[in-house]
Formats: C-alpha cells, structure tokens, sequence
DNA sequence: AGAGAATGTGAGAGCTGCTAACTTCAGTCA
DNA sequence: TGACTGAAGTTAGCAGCTCTCACATTCTCT
C-alpha cells in the first residue's frame, strides 16, 4: 500500500474541531476530548473504502483525517478489522433501509414491489461499489461477528418478505426460500459483474428495470408453476 | 496485518532447491539462480491468498516460502499488485479449463452442458474461495490490464457458446448474450452468496445441481418465449 | 574469453498496526 | 469543595511490510 494520501490529510485540523459539526450534530465537548471520534472513523474509513479500494485504507489515515493521533482509534476499536466492521454494519443498515423504501413504493404482493427491491440492490452497489465489495468480501473477524450475520440475514428477509406475498404463501415456505434465494442470487451477481465491468460487452446495453422485471417474472412465474 | 506467518516460514530452505523439484518439471540452474522463482511466487501467493485471504498476503511472506529474500520477487513483478494479477490470470485460466471440461461432458445444446459450466464455477468458488473472491474482486491495477478482460470475456465466451447452441441462435445474436449474462450473473451471484456464508439459511438446503438445472431451464425457456 | 543482461543479495527509508506509559478531562461522592 | 476514577486523548517505540539502491553472481551471446 504505497498510496499517497498525504495531499487531503491536513484538511481537517484539531482547532476546526472546537465548533460545533452541524452534519453530525455533534458538539466535541473541549478541544482535547474529541465528542464522536468513533462515528467520524466510521465515515472517514468509509470514505477511503471507496476511494481507495477496500484494503486501500489505514487506521493512521483515518485518524489522520478525523484530526487524532494514529493510536486514539484503538481506544474504540480492538484492531482494523472492526473498523471494518463498523463500516459494514452501517452498510448493511442502509441498504436494507434502502430495499424497504424501495419495496413500499409499490403494492404489495406485486411483481414491481419485488423488482424495485433488486433496483435498490443494484443502487446501492453502484452507487458505494467500495463498500459494496466490502460487506460481502470480508473475511477475517467474520468469524465472531453475529450482529452481521444477523443484519444479513434481515436484508434477505425483506426480499422473502416480498416474494410470498407475491406468491400468497407464508415467508417460511421452503419454495418462497428457494425462490428468494434464486433472485437473490441474481442480483447479486449482477451488482458484482456490473461494478467490476468484467463483463464490458453486456453491461451497457442492459436496461436494469427491465432486465429485473424479466428476472423476478421468470423466477416467481417458475416457482408459482413448480409448486402446483 | 499481523498475521503470524513465521511458523511456516522455514519449511523451504534455499538448499532445498538445488534439488529437482518434480512437481514443477524445473531444475534450479544454481544454488544461487533460482530457476523459476516467478511461478513460485505465483504458487506460494495462492496459497497465501487461500489461507489468510485476498489480502492476508505478503510479498516477503511469499519470497520467504520461496527461499530468496525480499527483494528478490522486484526482480520479476513490479510490485504486489502485479504478483496478484499474474495470480488471477493463472486461476482464470483454470477456470475457463474447468468450464469447458464440464461442458464437454454432455451434448452440444442441451441444458445440461449449459448447467455443468454452472457447476464448474460454482465448484471452483467453493474450492478455492481466496482466489475467486481475489479474481472478481481486483480493483487496484486493474485498470491496466487489458489481458484479464480479454480473459473474462473468454470465460464468458464459454457461456455463451453453450446457450447459443442450446437456442439454436449465433452466439452474437442479443438475445443469447442477455441470456448468458443472465445465467452467468445468477452463477455468481450463488457462488458468492455461497462461500460468504451470509445465508446460512437457505444454502444449506440447496442441491446445486437440481438448481442449476432449474434456473437454466427458466431463463433458456423464458428467452425461447420472448424471443418468438 | 569477455561484455552485458538477468537475477540474486543486504541495507535502509518510510510506511503501517498496535502497545505501553503517560496526560487531560468529566463526573461522582464523601 | 476537592480528591478519586475512568474514559479518551497523547507521545514514543517495536516489529513487519513495501519498495529502492548499490552491489554480487551467474547466464548468454558473440
């Protein structure tokens, strides 16, 4: 990692840190104690994750950019990888925020409302590809991390959510599973092949909403025959 | 990156190498030249990458399972990135190989073929984790490679191969590229979900084959429709 | 055989992650 | 009120990493 961060590291100094943050509605309490350093290292990462790419980023420049020594971090978090963590869990509560709005904009039970879930799916990568990659590349600390798998596990439960009231089925019916998984799976690795451009060939010329009303018809319409 | 790498560090001594080694068909020229340092900085990073993760690798690490120092891998990369791409480029090769194996198993056409490239990719995600999450997942260095996409679209030259003869349509025709980069995209999206593991619920209960098979008969039988 | 290129070496600059020991400050309770 | 405590900052410093430089050794080509 020879990036070279240093051109943006002076921008926020301790002293700018003495009136109050508006966007964070934070007032640091003294000029000594900072107020909210956990949640300026979670934006800061953030933001390195993605400009830099998701190992693009270091504790020292995110300490560096909230105006802090390199070793105040480690007083909220044990090591980078929590860091990471935070970021991700921030994440993953936008996107499944995003997934709901999306969903609500259209009736209930009807093939858009599952589509417009994917759309956002899709938004979402596009728009934060940096994290993105990040919330489902990371590996290590992985391990012992349950309130991620929890959080997971809650975005997929707005998709099943979606799709047996499409199907008129309950959300534990193993058919509306499968079936959620399947689209699941496929805007996923759409949002994956779309953001690496892989695929330069196809990407252009796919229209999403459309591409994902054609998807979630083929899916549901499979399903709803297979269970008859 | 603190990962401890030194237990295994001492397993390949220098002297070591002034032995044959069988297993790479290459005769070391010296004690002191190496022989084909390159492809073993290649091997020793991917399994590196497979252990520790895409980015619990180290060039010294590598240089020191290798046996030469530290600076020794300059001498043939021009830095870490270049190291990961020659990896990448070797596992798409691979990939592309178990691709088409798999296909060549079954009738030119049939859906079958089209399901056994699924399974391949799938099995190759599975198998090696590390390395597929590191070759969809290259940001840095990227940009500057043309070889890797010329790669990528020849893996998913495979695909589309397979659909258009399941079609009966020419591999460029629009309709079989969407299909393929619907298939590829779903493919993905089960491999990823896969080996991240975020659903612990449903993959468990998943037979890849019966649902590989099922996902291409829906998109094959659904782009037959539209396209009529 | 000798020149030049290729491929190795050790030393070292400048990063990084993280720890240890210290300081500053806010809140609490006698 | 004022000493005590714990939270949250500080500096100093170790070990490990990337990558460069100057130098050594070997291969290859004429």
């Amino acid at each position: 990692m020879t990036t070279n961060f240093s051109e943006k590291a002076s921008s926020l100094m301790p002293d700018e840190f003495a009136a109050t943050d508006p966007a964070l509605g934070v007032t640091p309490k003294s000029a000594y104690h900072h107020g909210d350093l956990r949640a300026q290292l979670i934006a800061a990462v953030r933001e390195l994750v993605e400009s830099h790419g998701p190992d693009g980023f270091s504790v020292a420049e995110a300490a560096r950019r909230a105006g802090v020594s390199s070793a105040a971090p480690y007083k909220h978090f044990k090591d980078r990888h929590e860091i990471l963590r935070g970021v991700v869990s921030e994440a993953m509560d936008r996107l499944r925020g995003a997934m709901e709005a999306a969903a609500a904009l259209h009736p209930p039970g009807s093939i858009e409302a599952v589509a417009a879930i994917g759309q956002a799916y899709v938004d979402f990568a596009r728009a934060e590809p940096g994290v993105f990659r990040l919330v489902f590349g990371l590996t290590e600390g992985h391990e012992n991390a349950p309130d991620l798998l929890a959080k997971g596990e809650c975005c997929f439960g707005v998709v099943v959510q979606a799709v047996a009231a499409s199907l008129g089925s309950q959300p534990g019916d193993p058919n509306v599973q499968r079936c959620a998984y399947m689209l699941w799976s496929f805007v996923h690795g759409h949002s994956f092949l779309n953001i690496d451009m892989k695929t330069k060939v196809t990407t252009a010329e796919i229209d999403d909403w459309e591409y994902l009303m054609r998807v979630s018809r083929a899916i549901l319409d499979q399903s709803a025959r297979s269970s008859k």
